[in-house]
DNA sequence: GCCTCCCGCCAATGC
DNA sequence: GCATTGGCGGGAGGC
């Protein structure tokens, strides 16, 4: 008998509904079900038997954690919890990895691309795809389309370009090198929507709209920690959407207006390509503003609130033991391990700006505290 | 109408 | 040869 139930639908028992099967749900149900001190071992069966889903979904789920380092596999059906905690070392390997044999040159200037197509707008990335692409030999074909690699290389999409939006057929271009085969572009889609359920569900992407485009698009959050209550703190484009997803649903197009999908996209003759993106601003909207960083601040000042996800290992004390004066340093070497690397010499003293006034803020905040507890 | 993505077929791989 | 793994795309739910 499955360990969850049917949630929104459990009133229509009978009815087929399909949000309680998607594999964002499934995600949660799994990390819920897992996410104990006292799980060595994931066997696979088991899993299956007890979430109430058909093993192959199970696959999906599995292949999408280990890829970002949560499980691990042991053995034939056999896999091993590895936890959250290490989700802040696979994305930095992940943007290591990258960073050793990718050649990035970004333009933030309206440019033509070199065969001639106009780019899309002001603020476009040039990638050499063929770098990008990273993973196994070309001929091993199975390996090289595996959900875990194309997981790991949307992940890398999103910490290495320094775009804040991306849209799945962008994304699928990209990845795929081949924007002119409709049906690998339409199954790599289909695959990028499950990766973006499992991500979502974890609260690492939200789904939103390209600012500019106003195409549905997904906005990388990184790894924050664990939803609070099951639901994730607010960001500041959930704020603004007027329709909000909630977590553990699923990624149904909740868009009023919807748009045809066209590609944004314009490739260059040599590989390279050009999508549309939008650097993090500090007067954007959708970026990470000053209330979002006060959200998550405020998590901080009073010890970040695990949902339940949490590990049980982290307790409150230890939590509470991390704040003080330890703070500030461990922020700025968060900050420094994940911040983009940008080429730009204008993005990276925006970001270098950025960042000391954050510091310097933060600073002052944590003073604040200190003297109210003194006094 | 069409975006989203569940479902299960079946080929590749492992034992 | 059987079991496991997982790519793939048809087609239907949902907005």
């Amino acid at each position: 008998m499955p360990v969850f139930s049917s949630g929104d639908c459990e009133s229509r028992q009978a009815l087929y509904c399909r949000k309680d099967k998607s594999l964002g749900v499934l995600c949660s149900n799994f990390l819920r079900l897992y996410n104990k001190d006292d799980i060595e071992s994931i066997g696979l069966d088991d899993a299956a038997t007890r979430l109430g889903v058909e093993r192959r979904r199970i696959y999906d789920v599995v292949n999408i954690l280990e890829s970002i380092g949560v499980v691990a596999r042991k053995a034939k059906n056999q896999y091993s919890w590895k936890g959250f905690a290490v989700i802040p070392q696979a994305l930095e390997e992940l943007r290591e990895g990258f960073r050793e044999n990718f050649t990035m040159s970004s333009c933030f200037n309206s440019t033509m691309d070199l065969d001639g197509c106009k780019s899309v707008g002001s603020s476009d990335l040039k990638l050499e795809a063929q770098d990008f692409l990273s993973g196994p030999a070309k001929n091993d074909n199975r390996r090289e389309k595996s959900l875990a690699l194309l997981t790991q290389n949307f992940v890398k999409l999103f910490l290495c370009s320094g775009v804040e939006y991306i849209t799945l057929d962008s994304a699928a271009t990209a990845l795929l090198g081949d924007h002119s085969n409709s049906t690998a572009m339409r199954t790599k889609i289909r695959r990028l929507y499950d990766i973006a359920n499992v991500f979502s569900s974890m609260n690492m992407i939200e789904k939103t709209h390209h600012p500019e485009t106003r195409k549905p698009a997904f906005r990388w959050l990184g790894w924050r920690g664990i939803p609070v209550n099951g639901f994730p703190c607010p960001t500041s484009s959930e704020k603004s959407e007027s329709r909000k997803r909630m977590f553990g649903t699923e990624l149904t197009n909740h868009d009023p207006k919807r748009n045809k999908v066209e590609s944004s996209i314009s490739w260059m003759s040599n590989g390279s390509l050009k999508y549309p993106l939008t650097v993090k601003q500090e007067d954007s909207e959708n970026s990470c503003d000053r209330s979002e960083v006060e959200q998550f601040m405020n998590h901080e000042a009073r010890g970040y609130v695990f949902g339940p996800f949490a590990p049980e290992s982290v307790t409150q004390q230890t939590v509470l033991a991390q704040n003080g004066a330890r703070q500030n340093q461990d922020w700025e070497s968060l900050a420094f391990t994940h911040h983009p690397h940008y080429h730009n010499q204008a993005l990276r003293d925006l970001f270098v700006h950025y960042m000391e006034a954050w510091t310097s803020w933060y600073t002052e905040v944590a003073e604040n505290k200190q003297a109210q507890e003194v006094s």
